[in-house]
Order: structure tokens, then C-alpha cells, then sequence
DNA sequence: TTGCTGACCGACG
DNA sequence: CCGTCGGCCAGCA
């Protein structure tokens, strides 16, 4: 095997987006994006979206209906198992859903590298 | 082992 | 404004 990773990598890349995921608070949601540009892999957003698809193979259940693309839109509430559950998750939690777009994205916008680092407010 | 795909993002025309 | 393309990494056939 030629593509043999580093030994010493006991967190994955996987692992740090399912970690950041379950630090989300309730009611905040945030963007693939925010969490790739925290892994210090902006230009790898997809592979955030893709560690959600593996999520669901996972015992441990990771809150990805608070993650959506960089508009707010809930792109992957297909893979949910039900568009509707996504939103109504969301909405369970207080926050708004029209069209399957986040209301006041930028109101409740959870951004980790700002919230981990700085840990204020 | 190689190759394609994927719940994204940003740039370009 | 809208369509297209490249890039990133990991999983699956």
C-alpha cells in the first residue's frame, strides 16, 4: 500500500467534523465551509458533507440537520430519510425554515473557529 | 490498485 | 444573473 497514512493520526478527519458537529449548541446551526476552514481545509468542504453521509453508518447520532451549505439551504435533508424531519428538527430547536432555507442564517450562524478559539459569547 | 462519485465553495465568462 | 469548471479528501466497485 502506497497511500499508508501517518500511524500517530488517532483523529481523523471524520472524527473532527463529528466532534465539532456535536459541540453545535441547539438552536445554531453552521456551514460546511466554517467547518473545513476550522480543519484548516477550506477547499475540502465537501469532504465535510461526505463525513455527514458516513455519520449515519456511525452508533453515534451526529446532529448534521444543524449543519447546511453556505447559504443556509438544507441541502442534504434527503439523506436524512425524510426532508421534512430536517426541518422540523431545526424547528424543533427554534429556528426558522422557509422554502428549506435557514431564517436569519447569519443570526444563528454557529461558527466554530470562532466559538472554540476565542470560547467567548 | 485504479477510477468515479459526493450533503460544497469559489472563481471565471 | 446564470452556467460551467476546478479543487479538496475519503469511501466504494
Amino acid at each position: 500500500m502506497k497511500k499508508e497514512k501517518e500511524p500517530g493520526n488517532e483523529t481523523s478527519f471524520f472524527d473532527k467534523v463529528y466532534d465539532i458537529v456535536r459541540k453545535i449548541p441547539s438552536g445554531r446551526v453552521t456551514s460546511y465551509g466554517a467547518i473545513a476552514e476550522y480543519l484548516g481545509t477550506r477547499g475540502s468542504a465537501r469532504m465535510v458533507g461526505w463525513a455527514m453521509n458516513s455519520s449515519h453508518t456511525k452508533t453515534s447520532r451526529i446532529p448534521a440537520h444543524r449543519v447546511v451549505n453556505r447559504v443556509g439551504l438544507l441541502t442534504g435533508k434527503h439523506h436524512f430519510g425524510g426532508m421534512k424531519v430536517m426541518q422540523q428538527l431545526l424547528e424543533s430547536e427554534g429556528i426558522e425554515i422557509e422554502e428549506d432555507k435557514i431564517v436569519k442564517f447569519d443570526t444563528v450562524f454557529w461558527d466554530p473557529k470562532k466559538e472554540l478559539n476565542k470560547k467567548r459569547k
